[in-house]
DNA sequence: GCAATAGTGTCTGTTAGACAGTATGGC
DNA sequence: GCCATACTGTCTAACAGACACTATTGC
């Protein structure tokens, strides 16, 4: 179809799809990465664990559609990072109808999540990122590309500090990066290079637990407008 | 709206947004970066410039209506890369009614379009990437986003050479690359990055024109196939 | 004082960037 | 022989990765 002919489509005479959003909701549980999921209890994959999502309403921006869901799914309102993952739509990835879903890749502070017991008392639970259960639809998929992207942009950004609590120590964040990364990392060669990153701050507090207490850092003011700002989108 | 909900909903008792795909096609004419773009005829924005894109059809794979656009449009079949760039879905980005455009990016060799008289002879034409004419909708705000993306993959893909003939200059690559990321390259700087890393092979053909004829190079088999492999997805 | 974690510095190889002169062909 | 473009190598600074020991606290 061209321009022009979509200019004289009218689109009441023609099947459209159904759109969605979908979340894949990464928090640090037990220092390891572990992802949300809600179990459904209808046709279809009945009984199976799913992403959370929903349909959008026709007049809620995309965006604003993933942050409802989260909100419904978890409680958490703000202080959340959330970006546009992928567009999936391949005919049959529903059995119902065409449904073409927008994902969005979450991050959920430690501790800061507080999943709700939803009108419907649906259960919803975590899940270890890299072992999850059979996921209904294509959802295994869009886990691996969360899994994916989020790996790269640790990487290139100071996206970890998102899944930490405000105040953490550079123990703490090392780990964050191994598990995402799933590789160990050198304790200097770490150190130096996030500490040279100018994005944290010393506070004068300490962790105290069982041995040598270690220093608390958080996130210089700022830290985290700016890793929102090298989003390349918007 | 829960996922219970949503297994419960009867996506015809309500209003479904329309889904389409639009296309940023890039090609180089006369040695800088180009985007195709066509001319509306009617409302709204009639008589503006827009990229060519178009509806989804209901059992029609995402890529495939973005290859089937680009078809009608440029008549370039094969050997065209194409990535998912972003969905684009607020409410009001098209005064008919909602529609949700899924964005594509697409790299055409130089030299290798072919502009379709398009069967209801509509314009479509080339124009400098960086000075587009004003925009229908919001695809100034799309065309912006496809650039960031291109130059930021051509920091570390291979992507360029999707933009070049069959046999080409190291003067020529560096050219896109100068064009694309604009900004001038130490010309033995970037012989040596781009020779080192193993993507080229040398022909025994020359360019001869001018002056002294310089070699031609064509990427080396499967080279192609590792760009491509390195794109996050599919 | 022992166990466990916190914290620190150096060396080395690789890479990226700055930089200028020779080679070759058309006319 | 003159002009325009093709082509080539070295030096340096910054960064990344390998690597081992001391410091502090709870018990």
């Amino acid at each position: 179809m061209t321009e022009t002919e979509a200019a004289m489509y009218d689109p009441s005479k023609y099947d459209r799809p159904s759109v969605t959003v979908d979340l894949v909701v990464f928090t640090l549980l037990q220092g390891t990465l572990h992802v949300l999921l809600i179990k459904r209890r209808s046709w279809p994959f009945a009984g199976m664990w799913a992403l959370p999502g929903g349909f959008v309403r026709i007049e809620e921006p995309l965006e604003e559609a993933a942050r409802r869901e989260l909100r419904e799914e978890t409680g958490v309102e703000d202080d959340v990072y959330l970006e546009q993952l992928y567009t999936f739509g391949d005919p049959g990835r529903d059995p119902r109808t065409r449904v073409i879903t927008v994902a969005y890749l979450a991050l959920v502070p430690a501790g800061r999540y507080r999943l709700h017991a939803t009108t419907d008392a649906e259960l919803a639970d975590w899940f270890p990122a890299y072992e999850p259960p059979r996921l209904a639809f294509d959802h295994q998929q869009i886990l691996d590309y969360a899994i994916v992207r989020l790996r790269y942009k640790l990487e290139y950004t100071a996206l970890a500090f998102e899944l930490l609590p405000e105040e953490f120590t550079l123990t703490e964040l090392q780990e964050v990066y191994e598990h995402v990364l799933n590789e160990e990392l050198d304790k200097r060669n770490f150190r130096r290079k996030v500490l040279s990153a100018d994005v944290l701050e010393e506070t004068d507090r300490r962790r105290v637990g069982e041995h040598r207490p270690a220093r608390l850092y958080r996130f210089r003011d700022g830290a985290v407008a700016e890793v929102k700002a090298r989003r390349l989108f918007p």
